[in-house]
DNA sequence: ACGCTGCTGCGCACACTGTGCGCTAGGGTG
DNA sequence: CACCCTAGCGCACAGTGTGCGCAGCAGCGT
């Protein structure tokens, strides 16, 4: 009776279901996308090579994840959770919003540069999707500037602002980053080839050649930390001024 | 003899090529890219969908574009064309810089806005690909911190400063936006639709809710004008102040 | 113990993508 | 006239997201 055996591949494709590791779950879809992603890029995320990895076919993941757009909302959310907004605490200097908002706005820039591809994805998904982890370190942040002395509808701008200073920096950070690591060379070799181009093309433009040349020699991961600060740092001014002001 | 009049369908395929419009080029191809991604936005754009537009098939447009990524890249060069740096003029009032900036910065705002599609790009792009137009305005931009009293080395950073606050603000603007027009509701319905999720998320979130149920019956288009103008308020602010400081 | 019901994973198929290859026809130059 | 150079094209290939329907398993009520 050839149902018994029936020497059909059938067989030892429902054999590595059994022997297989845990089921298929949405979070172990999320984490291991994260993995892939950190490890390959954005362009090598497909459900297929995602599928792969987790030895299930590509069509599988569908039982848990709608769609690849809902696939890159809930990965989007999961690094969030990685961020770390200090809590308001009870006794801190009368500053101590400026050290704690500073720190929030270094964890989120840290996190993207750690995963370079959400910048290629924020700009689709926006902040507009809200998922449990990103809602809940927007909750803590505001309650920092709450903390701090802004009236509830001014917190809530001031906080949009850091983060758009924040996203908008990272983004391009790390966009070159992404660059630089599908290139292949060296930040040294790089920035070689691109000086090369640019050299010709800032011929009549004498501020952002002069720009280029003063940069030339330094080491340009510190570079950008600290152009990071600066503009943090003038942010961190306005809204202080403004603190005071209402104060008074 | 079949030579003449054949009858296969390659004669009339030779007679569109002679009545059509002026021949593809790389400047036609650019410019209508930007209309169909204006139109469509960037997941309806495809080398086929965009040869079509222009009469032509897809493999065509690869005579004058290496490829996807690389048109990706000229259309957005194209598109900071749009964007108008005032000239730091002869003689202007003691704050001059500031308005210049924030036109500047408006301006910048306004042009991601005409084109939400830009936001899904920039993160792929980053600004490290620097076509002619981008340095123009750079050039032009950086003119304006100089005038204002910066030092080299700090109008550059002011400047990406600036400018990473405004994309920063302004993509997540734009996503929001590509999200409304591709729900096909108006804003309302879908403020009420998110507002629904929303609610069950932010129940244990009492600041975040205070935020949401105050912005209630507000016009959100004013909303996000005055929010994007509050940030770079605090932002020139602190420029400003960081100026005076160095002046003494 | 049995059969039913619902859920999970999968193979297949479809429409569609970006892009390399080699042909053709037309325009310019000798 | 012969020639070559180039713009445009059809074809083809590998790879994509995703709908559909089937197969086997888990847990249930009887």
């Amino acid at each position: 009776m050839p149902t018994d055996k029936p020497a059909v591949p059938s067989v030892w494709a429902r054999q590595r279901h059994k022997r297989e590791q845990p089921p298929l779950s949405q979070d172990r879809i999320v984490a291991e996308a994260v993995r892939l992603l950190d490890e390959e890029g954005i362009e090598a995320l497909s459900m297929r090579s995602l599928g792969n990895r987790l030895g299930a076919g590509a069509t599988s993941l569908y039982r848990h994840v709608a769609n690849k757009d809902e696939l890159i909302e809930l990965v989007v959310d999961e690094v969030y959770g990685e961020l770390e907004v200090p809590e308001p605490g009870g006794s801190e200097a009368p500053d101590g919003w400026r050290e704690s908002v500073a720190a929030s706005a270094g964890g989120l820039r840290a996190m993207i540069l750690r995963h370079p591809w959400v910048a290629s994805v924020l700009g689709q998904v926006g902040l507009a999707r809200l998922g449990p982890n990103l809602t809940r370190q927007s909750e803590r942040m505001l309650a920092l500037f709450h903390r701090a002395g802004f009236p509830s509808d001014e917190a809530d701008r001031a906080m949009n602002t850091v983060i758009a200073y924040v996203v908008g920096m990272t983004v391009s950070e790390a966009a070159y980053l992404s660059m630089l690591a599908r290139s292949g060379q060296s930040e040294q070799e790089l920035m070689e080839g691109l000086r090369r181009v640019a050299e010709e093309t800032v011929r009549d433009l004498p501020l952002l050649r002069e720009g280029y040349e003063r940069r030339g020699g330094e080491d340009p991961s510190r570079l950008r930390d600290e152009s990071f600060a600066y503009g943090l740092e003038r942010f961190l001014d306005g809204l202080q001024a403004r603190l005071e002001s209402l104060g008074s």
